[in-house]
DNA sequence: ATTGTATACGAAATCGATTTAGTTAAGTGT
DNA sequence: ACACTTAACTAAATCGATTTCGTATACAAT
């Protein structure tokens, strides 16, 4: 039951070659007979085969997602997203997941670049320090962007949140609020992305003068409200004080508020709390957790207009620069950091 | 830089057929022959091209995934594990997401048939009445395992969880506490997963003799924490008593239990929650939630074991009929319900 | 009348594999 | 010595598109 070009041009009594020419536009086919051709196509429902016309186009319209962890609130949500933008503009989404692994990570590449992908959306886990595999992305037919956690080794195109600048607007807003012992949560010592907060959390010290103490700062890898309760209660019983708390998610801000809670602790005017992913959770429970937000559609946007942006660019055979967008992101301001 | 079946055939001084007979363990290649042509792929890193084989064996090993709502732990979580599988076995998953739009999956299915892919597992949007979509795909090449949520009207393998059966048995276990005036909280009227689980709670009061009261049966669309809360609070004002809570996620029953504390009620003793998907959420506030946990990684095994079956009697051109399997589920009984 | 130039179309090669239908050479049985 | 297998290999067709290189016609310019 599959309809090819050949059946088109033998209905038609034309050649092959110009039912193909005429479903691609050339310029060379006569606009009564482009007309016929679609309508007839459009008709008996054909569709192009896309396997066969890769084989002379090398396009498969499909373009490859992956990420770190894809059942985190952050991830999925960025990928239904990004999913979306890619239908719409006719490519068709593979996604696969690291979870967190470097070595998955690399296999995810490489069976995309099998697949030869148009494009590939990449997120790196926190603990990717070979960036090998990228770069034989890059000498390959697919093009490359990373996404939110990327290498500063790799020169590619990036599009990622404004994490230093966020981080430091926000200490610094702890800061103006007196607060001087500041807990700051990262997801890891390697990951740019949280090397970025970490920066920005150091600048806003230096700028007003204040010491950071080591001790303060914890790096947690399940991110869960119950690992944020666990860090906040070995704090206290190693007698560090805190009287501000920054972390890369909200479930440990917030399992982490709930222990000073229990504690006694008044919040904020004790501690004040924030958070990042401005999710649910951080709204329902009192005092609600100020969170920084970022804006997982517009990420999604803008990888997909660079994506397209790159193919017009390649088609053109323009040698194109790599461009490294920063998106703004905000603090949701709540009862817990006021 | 990409190498075809001509350079080894070239390298080797023998021809492209035996090549790719050699590759394939046709029988009327010799043993000598097959080892020098595989070592030779192998060290020159030769990778068929699978678009130009998909002309001949009509094979894509892809493998399409629709699923109704990517952003929720339950459906990020399956998945992730359905990747883990596909990936296994050599396949690579194209992810969809219909957005709880019964278009958008109408759509998704067109997307995946003309990709060819070699297989489709979906789960229906809450909303879906129209199979005619399923029904072109069983007419198409591409297999069709339909997951979690369902249709009765579409015959193909199926599976699911034993909805009917694991709320049966959970009514039952509130009744025998002695609670009679159960809420129930459906996530829709029309899906087969959630009329599955109505039924069970309904067979549960017959086997018992106790007679249901609607007003206790309710629809929520959402299915948070803040909608929980609106729900007991509704239920509350309306003055319709409840002594036992059972909803189709965890953050409704959590909601709305936060609602009656607050309100003096004495969990569990006044009224009993018993929430699904056992997430994480329900372990850490006080009293800790009982909730239905459905094994997510078996579901995810039995998906693929079906899939690849399927693809092995296909080989064998012997006709198979269809499995609709059921999936245990058990509860985790916590404080809440206690 | 001749040359030039668009315009509209098509034959055949091509992409990179698989598969059909042989072919060749060696071995087997009588 | 003959027909008959069997094993191991290959030329050529094929899958369904795209693309290159021509060709034919009509019309304008010289």
């Amino acid at each position: 039951m599959k309809i090819t070009i050949k059946d088109i041009a033998k209905a038609l009594e034309i050649s092959t070659t110009t039912v193909s020419k005429a479903m691609n536009d050339y310029s060379d086919i006569g606009s009564e007979t482009k007309k016929k051709v679609k309508e007839y196509a459009e008709k008996i429902g054909y569709e192009p085969n896309i396997h066969a016309s890769f084989l002379r186009t090398k396009k498969t319209k499909l373009i490859g997602i992956v990420v770190p962890n894809l059942n985190t609130n952050f991830y999925s949500e960025l990928v239904a997203s990004l999913i979306v933008r890619i239908t719409k503009n006719g490519y068709l989404p593979i996604v696969l997941n690291s979870s967190e692994s470097e070595q998955v990570e690399g296999e995810n590449l490489e069976r995309l670049m099998r697949q030869k992908v148009d494009g590939i959306f990449i997120s790196l886990t926190k603990n990717t320090t070979n960036t090998d595999y990228l770069t034989k992305v890059m000498s390959s037919s697919s093009s490359l962007i990373t996404f939110s956690n990327t290498s500063k080794v790799i020169t590619c195109n990036k599009v990622v949140f404004n994490d230093r600048a966020i981080i430091k607007r926000v200490t610094e807003y702890l800061i103006n609020k007196g607060n001087s012992k500041i807990a700051f949560i990262r997801k890891s010592l390697i990951s740019q992305n949280s090397i970025n907060q970490f920066i920005g959390f150091r600048e806003a010290h230096e700028v007003n003068k204040i010491s950071i103490d080591n001790q303060r700062i914890v790096v947690s890898k399940q991110g869960t409200l119950s690992e944020g309760y666990r860090i906040a209660k070995e704090l206290f019983n190693s007698g560090i004080q805190i009287d501000g708390f920054i972390s890369y998610n909200d479930p440990l801000a917030h399992g982490a508020m709930m222990f000073y809670k229990e504690n006694g602790s008044n919040i904020p005017n004790d501690i004040r709390f924030i958070g990042q992913e401005n999710s649910m959770i951080g709204t329902f429970f009192s005092p609600e957790l100020s969170s920084i937000k970022q804006n997982l559609s517009l990420m999604a946007e803008k990888i997909m207009r660079l994506f397209l942006e790159k193919q017009a660019e390649l088609k053109q055979k323009k040698i194109s620069s790599f461009k490294r967008e920063e998106i703004e992101t905000e603090l949701i301001e709540r009862a817990s950091s006021i």
